[in-house]
DNA sequence: AATACGTGGCA
DNA sequence: TTGCCAAGTAT
């Protein structure tokens, strides 16, 4: 690779990207601004998630928290409900302590450093480099996985992108790449060829500027790059979401653990069931009489039942409705009883959305 | 180094 | 329906 490298090569790679970035770049909210702070909040939401997906979530955001300030002393659960749907909900909850960590230890100011800036919670060495070119200007790479496919298809690299230390094989090549006093432009202009033209299945090489200097287009095997391997299939797992109302017509709901999947967000009170072969209703009814033997509650099983694909997990969740008759349910800290109508100031997940849905609950 | 961590779009 | 894909990070 490094051999190809030489400046006049160079030059050419930097003059044809950024003419035609000018030329052909969208425009897209974060790239109105140069606040570090709303490219640092754009860039966690692009993380793992498309453009189009972002741009309504980013907006809401940043109205709702201009300043970091705003996002430092807003309630987790706020921050939860204003991420709800995007997925990966550890960004918004890093996110939100990155910030804090910002305003307490660097007076508010988003660190123009990569070691500070690597050191605050959520800003990994993508995220470092998206914001330190595109908020300050610096040479630094951002690799992601436009910047991958990409460079994997120029220059004929079969590093396996899917392991983390891949990155730095690209890293190396982009600091030579890199024009000293166009950081920005550049990076994004590489992850928009990545984005519009270098496009995993059809790459749209008429129209690619870097096309003259593309190995893997001379070879005509672009659709062998990048190299990646194959990912696992999601692991079966069954529940049964208890949609239980009191005589009230308030329902039950808890509020899952602070760590992992779907992190302190709210759910039906959902029970494992070792098997999908399971009585549902069995399950729910051992389960309310072993707990408490003077609860009388009506139950009704559904007949349909929500699936849900994770990136690792496909969630099989049945559905049973109860109404309390009798009896006290003894309720810890992580569970009580709501309206319907305040149901929807609670952040919840899709696949408690999708339970919301079938049993006719208006979210 | 390998795995956990979401969701929606599209062929 | 299934598989692949999308501006990664934490552990």
């Amino acid at each position: 690779m490094i051999d190809m490298l030489n400046a006049e090569m160079i030059t050419g790679f930097q003059e044809h990207l950024l003419h035609w970035y000018r030329k052909n770049h969208r425009d897209l909210p974060w790239r109105r601004t140069s606040n570090p702070y709303y490219i640092w909040v754009s860039e966690v939401m692009l993380q793992q998630t498309q453009v189009d997906t972002v741009i309504p979530y980013y907006e809401e955001f940043i109205s709702r928290f201009p300043t970091m300030h705003e996002l430092a002393r807003a309630p987790q659960e706020e921050v939860l409900k204003r991420w709800e749907g995007l997925g990966y909900y550890s960004r918004a909850r890093n996110l939100q302590s990155g910030v804090q960590e910002v305003v307490e230890k660097y007076n508010a100011k988003v660190p123009e450093n990569k070691k500070d800036l690597l050191s605050v919670k959520g800003v990994g060495p993508y995220t470092a480099g998206a914001i330190l070119s595109i908020a300050y200007q610096k040479p630094e790479p951002a690799v992601d996985g436009n910047v991958m496919r990409v460079l994997s298809r120029i220059f004929l690299i079969d590093e396996d992108i899917t392991k983390v230390k891949t990155r730095q094989t690209f890293e190396t090549i982009l600091y030579d790449l890199i024009p000293e006093m166009e950081a920005s432009a550049f990076n994004q202009a590489l992850m928009e060829i990545g984005a519009l033209i270098c496009k995993p299945k059809g790459p749209i090489c008429e129209e690619c500027p870097l096309a003259h200097l593309c190995r893997s287009k001379a070879e005509g095997t672009q659709l062998h790059y990048p190299v990646k391997k194959k990912k696992m299939k999601p692991k079966d797992e069954a529940f049964v979401a208890v949609v239980l109302k009191d005589t009230q017509e308030k329902l039950l709901i808890q509020k899952r653990p602070e760590k992992g999947l779907l992190a302190n967000f709210w759910e039906f009170p959902l029970l494992e069931m070792s098997d999908t072969q399971e009585d549902p209703l069995k399950v729910v009814k051992s389960y309310f009489n072993k707990k408490n033997h003077d609860l009388i509650i009506e139950w009704t099983k559904s007949e349909q039942t929500v699936t849900h694909t994770f990136s690792h997990l496909k969630w099989h969740v049945n559905i049973v409705v109860g109404t309390l008759r009798e009896g006290t349910l003894n309720l810890g800290k992580m569970s009580q009883w709501i309206s319907e109508k305040a149901l929807k100031e609670y952040p919840f997940p899709v696949p408690q959305q999708k339970v919301m849905s079938i049993v006719g609950i208006d979210y």
